[in-house]
DNA sequence: AATATCACAAGACTGAGTCTCATTCTTGGT
DNA sequence: ACCAAGAATGAGACTCAGTCTTGTGATATT
């Protein structure tokens, strides 16, 4: 009944990087996690903490913010610059899960793309560049279709 | 003497699209206007406010950020969402300006760089996503030559 | 010069994000 | 099961980049 990981969820993942990393367990991170595996793409800390207060779990804003910050430093999530006013989180999927944003700055709406070509260039272009690159996050900016004409 | 627009500095160009945008001169925007000029990479807009007092001219925290605004809906300077506390501001330059940035995560040096293929992949990709792409700033995170080892 | 309108300064205000510290929970050892 | 060390958490004060308001000064047009 057991695997050898290839079919480890998220959650799988970063409880057993935390637990490496020396974590205890609690209540306060494990809902966040829990919150962040149910979503395919970013929230900001406030919808964040709003979803949980509502839900059954409450968690307090400083616990929010600390559980993003051990999760960012671990890449088990990603921040997203949107260019609005709250920055964003996701978790990073290892297998597949890795994409981009699109922003329409009329009405906020974030959209998730993904694109080889762009991802090929990024690779060789990390390896010119004097910054040893870890991560990479783009967000192009734009109108969407609901909001054509400025 | 008279040039036909090759040789425009930012400057004037900026002056005149303010002006066919209807905007009345003043000494704020102006002292903005030729601080940015004078850099070549992207200031916050607390950096803009200290230099400006500073300097020759004092500019209010409010003007600072009006003027930002303004130019920004002109397409003369653009944001820098460089994931680090503030936003940073540069001008738009037409000709051959162009370029994004690396950010050292550690110590927060921010660098130009520019790569053909990256355009390109970033322009065939704006047709075919559901979103009217403006513009686009790519920044890539990681560690500078001084920051190595984490 | 008078008027209308925009540009500006000063500072109060907002709210996302940070920090502190007392309390509660985990966990490994007894 | 009990205990102690140390991690996790909650509550709220605090910071400060960015916004908003309002009264004053500059500019262009007639
Ligand atoms: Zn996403
Ligand atoms: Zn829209
Ligand atoms: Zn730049
Ligand atoms: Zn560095």
């Amino acid at each position: 009944m057991s695997t050898h990981g290839h079919t480890e969820t998220w959650i799988e993942r970063a409880e057993a990087v935390l637990s490496a990393a020396g974590h205890k367990r609690g209540g306060a991170r494990r809902a966040v996690i829990e919150l962040l595996d149910s979503q395919s793409c970013a929230l900001t800390a406030v919808e964040i903490e709003d979803a949980l207060r509502t839900g059954e779990r409450g968690v307090s804003r400083a616990s929010v913010y600390r559980v993003l910050d051990e999760l960012e430093a671990l890449r088990l999530v990603q921040r997203v610059e949107t260019g609005q006013a709250m920055v964003r989180y996701e978790r990073v999927c290892e297998q597949g899960g890795h994409h981009h944003h699109l922003v329409c700055d009329s009405c906020g709406l974030v959209m998730p793309f993904s694109d080889e070509a762009l991802e090929r260039a990024i690779d060789k272009l990390s390896e010119r560049v004097p910054l040893r690159v870890s991560e990479h996050e783009i967000v192009l900016h734009g109108s969407c279709h609901d909001c054509r004409d400025d």
